[in-house]
DNA sequence: TACAATATGTCCTTCTCGAGACATATCACG
DNA sequence: CGTGATATGTCTCGAGAAGGACATATTGTA
């Protein structure tokens, strides 16, 4: 009961604050879009279009949260993001307002 | 800068789990749909629309997580909410959640 | 050699949600 | 007596989002 309580927020969040989810898991390594769409797909346990990701990725980018370098293997090439000094600005805000709703 | 983010953040926040908030503050003390929206509206600097509150009340308890009473004063009523056990899992359930967001 | 997975991108159509309007009643105040 | 605040509800239309298709290329595997 209280179990699928958490699948449906953690849903909602995720579906909502998507951005913010993607700047956390890039925070904690760098990754490329394919490796996040698993990522998210394992550990949300929600299915991640690639046709919403890859935009919002851009945009992150585009807003200064996220910087990308192409990672070459082989033939096959990888844009790898890291989050930048905005982007950990914009995540310790987020975190900011976690621990005010904990209060 | 990050002070324009906290509030855009909020702002997403409060209008994407909106649900959550309105149990938080009826959790924190009984309220009605008027004093809510004033509630909401001081708290977080958003405008709240009537249409958007009272629907979304009224399915809340629907839903089991709000019970209400009516409350007279003169001729005038008000709906007054509190928050069921269910509601408080469900808030329990959000707690949980963030906590483990900020890990 | 064909299919599934890796990898990144755009585009169009449907459909949901939200903003604002419509509706009604009491009360306080100038 | 009229206006603004209190109080609670419904409903419709349009914009923006979501889902899925379209597009392309490499790599591993059965």
């Amino acid at each position: 009961m209280s179990e699928s309580h958490r699948k449906e927020i953690v849903q909602r969040i995720v579906k909502n604050l998507l951005d913010i989810q993607l700047l956390r898991l890039i925070d904690a390594q760098p990754l490329w879009g394919y490796g996040i769409k698993k990522k998210v797909e394992a550990e949300f346990h929600i299915k991640l279009r690639h046709g919403a990701l890859y935009p919002m990725l851009n945009n992150l980018e585009k807003q200064g949260f996220l910087t990308s370098r192409s990672e070459q293997q082989g033939r096959r090439k990888r844009k790898v993001y890291t989050v930048t000094e905005n982007g950990k600005e914009y995540l310790r805000s987020y975190y900011s307002i976690l621990r005010e709703q904990l209060k």
